[in-house]
RNA sequence: UGGGGUGUAGCCAAGCGGUAAGGCAGCGGACUCUGACUCCGUCAUCGGGGGUUCGAAUCCCUCCACCCCAGCCA
């Protein structure tokens, strides 16, 4: 066996191969080249990460280059979108900024070199005729009758084309008027690759087809070697992946915005309160392959949840919240409770907790009828309160529709930081003190479709039809403890027994911090209860 | 129907002729002031059929399935 190759990717294995048979010097240089016309989601994040990473492991390195050849698609507001998610992801590109664009003229000299070694011509067919032409999956296209123009023909012609003599074309983004003709991908991709000196251009499946004209150019215009590899593109399940979808989503306003926290796009993703990092686990972790596949989404949400479980500080907050008033408890009494920041890391520290006689907990965790295995509160149980005391139910309060309004606890003045006497209480909950809590709204992210792959076979015409109408619940009447004050933007909390979550710094106000729910926790109980 | 690809567990994915890594999910258990975390254990004979070989997921033949391609998009 090959054991320089055991464990790479395909194309780790050609690229280590091309190191060792000294190509282009033993050079490694990639890019990634997206079109400024959409937000980055997180099948750019898959090629960002293997083009950077794969310069970096082998020496070399990558550049990114916008592919700003289609004058009416793009804009510079999704180029500084592009940068800035890049940034995020956690890679950069130093000086390696490059445009097609900037190409212009260069295609343009090649163009008329092809011209001159009678390996191109000016077509005057138009669109229609073309189509006519070009034959289909089985039959061969046919020659267009101005195939056979003269080398001094082809030359004036695309002169005047260039000079605006057949139409002026539309303006720029970046050159403005300067030019009336504009090339395609197939004309503009490999040899900017060229002009770059790129080794390994990697693209994936759909282009393999383009392969032999992207060599075929290399090869006429004698350029520099770049080579195409292919590999298969991320597939998400229960969202979609193409920028012409995504951009629909927005456009027809299913969604806030490009970075809607339950968009895939990078930018959703951040807001969302997903780590860089996790985003790029996941990438290593789906592998580079050329067989095409759909990603579980709990492979992301592991990632997110082992980048989160580490670094997240714990706070309490009830999300339904339920009155609670430990009638054994003075009215007016408030006791201090020291709760670590981070039940494995001391180090991160101890915050203080309030306590008083009326306090809230989550509605899920009180049953008026509870099963067997429900070890949380009901009608004459015990549990304990997190970082608190042990307390029983002794009461409930109902209201007129008899709907639970309030319970009624006694707790047990031993229990703080101890094991209650001669029983055991298993369940633990999270609550808030009443006069303490701090409002607050938040909102619970789930899977934006409800097919897991939306926009495929049956879904294909009736994709927007799969939407999830639940993928965002709002809960406003939330309640956190009082350090939730000092949360930050780009702050992620663990919601003990609830999730992790991050404040949205675009919905927030100095009154209500407004929490997005970046993934649950866990839940084993939600499995036995099925 | 032509061309280009791909088929290893529910989902990804190693494997490169010497007797199936790993991750996610699942299942069972331990631990636990988060039903979290952590920790144990469990979970495939490689799309089908032939053939070559002492030996095949790996080589050959054949069949089948799925994906991509008929934009002056990328």
């Amino acid at each position: 066996m090959n054991t320089e190759a055991a464990g790479k990717d395909f194309i780790r294995q050609i690229v280590a191969a091309d190191i060792k048979a000294n190509k282009s010097d033993g050079q490694v240089v990639t890019r990634f080249p997206p079109e400024p016309n959409g937000f980055l989601h997180i099948g750019h994040a898959k090629a960002i990460c293997l083009n950077f990473n794969v310069a970096h492991e082998f020496g070399g390195r990558c550049h990114l280059r916008f592919d700003d050849t289609n004058p009416v698609k793009e804009e510079t507001l999704y180029a500084d979108a592009i940068r800035r998610d890049i940034e995020w992801l956690g890679f950069s590109w130093g000086n390696n900024e490059f445009y097609t664009s900037d190409y212009f003229d260069d295609l343009y000299r090649m163009a008329v070199k092809l011209i001159e070694k009678g390996l191109a011509y000016v077509d005057d067919l138009n669109g229609e005729q073309i189509r006519e032409m070009r034959g289909t999956l089985t039959e061969p296209g046919q020659n267009s009758p101005y195939r056979e123009r003269s080398m001094a023909e082809n030359l004036d012609l695309f002169e005047r084309m260039r000079t605006g003599e057949f139409g002026n074309g539309e303006p720029h983004h970046r050159s403005g008027d300067k030019w009336c003709i504009y090339p395609m991908y197939d004309f503009a991709h490999g040899q900017s690759d060229a002009l770059e000196g790129i080794t390994h251009s990697l693209c994936t499946l759909e282009f393999a087809d383009h392969r032999p004209l992207y060599e075929w150019f290399i090869e006429k215009l004698e350029l520099f070697p770049s080579r195409q590899y292919e590999y298969s593109r991320l597939n998400l399940g229960y969202t979609v992946l193409s920028k012409r979808k995504l951009q629909e989503l927005v456009t027809r306003e299913l969604v806030s915005a490009w970075d809607d926290p339950r968009m895939p796009t990078l930018a959703g993703m951040r807001r969302r309160g997903f780590p860089p990092r996790a985003i790029r686990t996941f990438c290593s972790r789906v592998g580079i392959s050329k067989s095409d596949s759909w990603i579980d989404m709990s492979v992301l949400e592991d990632c997110v949840r082992q980048e989160l479980n580490e670094s997240a500080p714990r706070a309490m907050c009830v999300l339904r919240p339920l009155k609670v008033t430990i009638t054994d408890y003075p009215e007016g009494k408030e006791e201090t409770f020291s709760a670590p920041n981070h039940p494995q890391q001391p180090e991160m520290g101890e915050r203080s907790i309030p306590f008083t006689r009326e306090i809230y907990i989550d509605q899920d965790d009180f049953m008026l009828d509870p099963p067997k295995k429900f070890f949380r509160l009901g009608p004459g149980r015990e549990v304990r309160l997190r970082n608190g005391y042990v307390i029983k139910c002794e009461e409930v309060i109902y209201h007129a529709d008899g709907s639970v309004k309030e319970l009624l606890c006694s707790h047990d003045s031993a229990t703080l930081g101890a094991a209650p006497e001669g029983r055991k209480v298993k369940g633990v909950i999270h609550w808030v003190s009443a006069a303490h809590a701090v409002p607050v709204k938040v909102h619970l992210y789930d899977r934006l479709f409800e097919v897991e792959t939306p926009g495929t076979g049956a879904s294909a015409d009736t994709w927007l039809d799969d939407l999830n109408p639940d993928s965002r619940i709002t809960l406003d009447q939330c309640v956190a403890e009082p350090g939730i004050r000092e949360a930050r933007p780009a702050q992620a909390y663990q919601f003990e027994r609830c999730g992790y979550f991050c404040l949205d710094a675009q919905q927030s106000t100095e009154e209500v911090p407004v929490f997005n729910r970046t993934v649950t926790l866990r839940d084993s109980w939600a499995k036995v209860n099925k």
